[in-house]
DNA sequence: GTCTATAACGTGATAGAC
DNA sequence: GTCTATCACGTTATAGAC
C-alpha cells in the first residue's frame, strides 16, 4: 500500500518540518522565527532541521515559494479562463480568496511583510508582470472600455480596487477586532458576506459615470 | 537663544536616535533591526543608545506609540468635526492620508506586521474602541441610514472600504511596482488620482441599491 | 554625555554517537 | 534518520575610563 519508500502511515518528517515551518514562519515572519520553534512545531530534533534543509534561509525560500506559486497559480487559472466574462471572474475571485482567507488569515500579512525586505522575490522567480499583462482578465477590461461599456479607469485602479476590497480586511484585522466588539464568528460573517457584496461594488463601479 | 539647557544648535541627541530607529524599524521591523544598525544611523555610539533608552525594546514601544498616536489623533479629528459632512470626511481623509503615505508609504506595512505579533497594543494604550463608536463620523453614517438617505451596510463594511481603499495601494507596492511596468513617478500620479476618485466611488457605494 | 571594551546571552549550525 | 552536546557567531546590554 505504500508501494516503493514505504514510509510511516503518517506524513513523512521532511512533510512534518515544513507544516511546521509554514505555521511557525506565518505567524512571526522570517527575522522573528526561532529554528527551535519549528522543531518544537513541528515535533522533531532541532539538528534534524539542517540535516532536511541546510538552513533556515534555504527552508524559508521553499515555504515562501511555495505559497506565492499557490496563490500565483490559482489567481492566473481564473484569470485565463476564456469561457467567463469580467464580471463572473470578480465573483470567482471574491467568493474563492476570501474562503481561503478565512483558512488562513495570515496569508496576506506574511506575503507583504517578507516582500518589503525582498521585494524581487516575485518579479525574479514568477512570471507575474507578462502574464498579467497577456492574460485575459486584462484584455477583456480594455475591450468593455473600447467598446463604451463600462466606465474608464486605469486597470492598475480596477485591480488594486479588487485586490484591496478582498485582501484588505484580513490585513487589517487586529485592528478591526481591536476598534469593534466582533466576535470571532462575527468577523467570519462580514467576510462572507463580501463574496457577494465586493462583485456587485465592484459592478456598480465600473458602470457609473 | 537655547535657553536653559543650551545644547548644540541642531538636534538632540536623544532625537537623533528616535528619529534614526524611526527610519530603520520602518523598514526593516522590529524583530529585523539590529540595534547597531540604529547607532549607525543616528551616528552615534550604539552605548549611547542604551544610556537613553535602556533598551532596543523600550525604544520600539516609545516609536511605536507616536506612530500609532500620531495616526489615531489625526483621523479623530476628522472624525469628530461636527462641522462637515459624512461625504467631505471621506474627501479629507482621502487627501490627507494619501499626501501623508505618499511621504512615508512604509507606516501601513510597519504597523500592521507590527500589531501581528502584539495584537493588543492598540487595545490597551488607546481608545480605538470607545472613541470610533461614539465618533460624529459614526453617527453621521448612522443617521443617513435611518433616514434612508445612503444603502444600508455595515459600518464595518463601510469604514474597511474606505481604509482599504485609500491604505491598501500602499501595503501592496512591492507587489504593484513588481506587477507592472509603473516608474516610482507614475505611481505616485495613481495615487493622487485616487484623492479624487475615492471619495467619488464612495458616494456612488452609497447611493446606489 | 560619550566613548571603548567586553560581558552575557540567544541563535544557527554541526560533530559524532547511536 | 534521529538524537545529544556543543561550537561559533552575532547581538543586546553594561562596566568603566575619559
Amino acid at each position: 500500500m505504500k508501494s516503493t519508500t514505504d514510509q510511516k502511515a503518517d506524513v513523512s518528517t521532511e512533510q512534518k518540518i515544513k507544516d511546521a515551518a509554514r505555521i511557525v514562519f506565518m505567524k512571526k515572519g522570517y527575522a522573528a522565527t526561532r529554528t527551535r520553534d519549528i522543531a518544537e512545531e513541528a515535533g522533531i530534533n532541532l539538528a534534524l532541521l539542517n540535516y532536511y534543509f541546510r538552513s533556515k534561509q534555504k527552508l524559508f525560500e521553499i515555504i515562501m515559494m511555495e505559497t506565492l506559486s499557490r496563490f500565483f497559480n490559482s489567481v492566473i487559472s481564473v484569470f485565463n479562463d476564456e469561457n467567463t466574462t469580467l464580471e463572473s471572474k470578480v465573483r470567482e475571485l471574491a467568493s474563492r480568496y476570501i474562503d481561503t482567507l478565512i483558512r488562513e488569515p495570515e496569508i496576506p500579512t506574511f506575503i507583504l511583510s517578507e516582500l518589503r525586505s525582498n521585494p524581487d522575490m516575485l518579479l525574479t522567480k514568477l512570471p507575474v508582470k507578462q502574464v498579467l499583462s497577456k492574460s485575459v482578465f486584462f484584455r477583456q477590461h480594455q475591450e468593455l472600455i473600447a467598446a463604451g461599456k463600462i466606465t474608464e479607469v486605469s486597470p492598475v485602479h480596477f485591480l488594486v480596487n479588487m485586490m484591496g476590497l478582498i485582501i484588505f480586511p484580513f490585513l487589517a484585522k487586529p485592528l478591526i477586532m481591536g476598534g469593534t466588539n466582533l466576535k470571532a464568528e462575527e468577523f467570519k460573517n462580514l467576510m462572507l458576506e463580501r463574496k457577494k457584496l465586493i462583485p456587485a461594488w465592484i459592478k456598480i463601479l465600473m458602470h457609473t459615470k
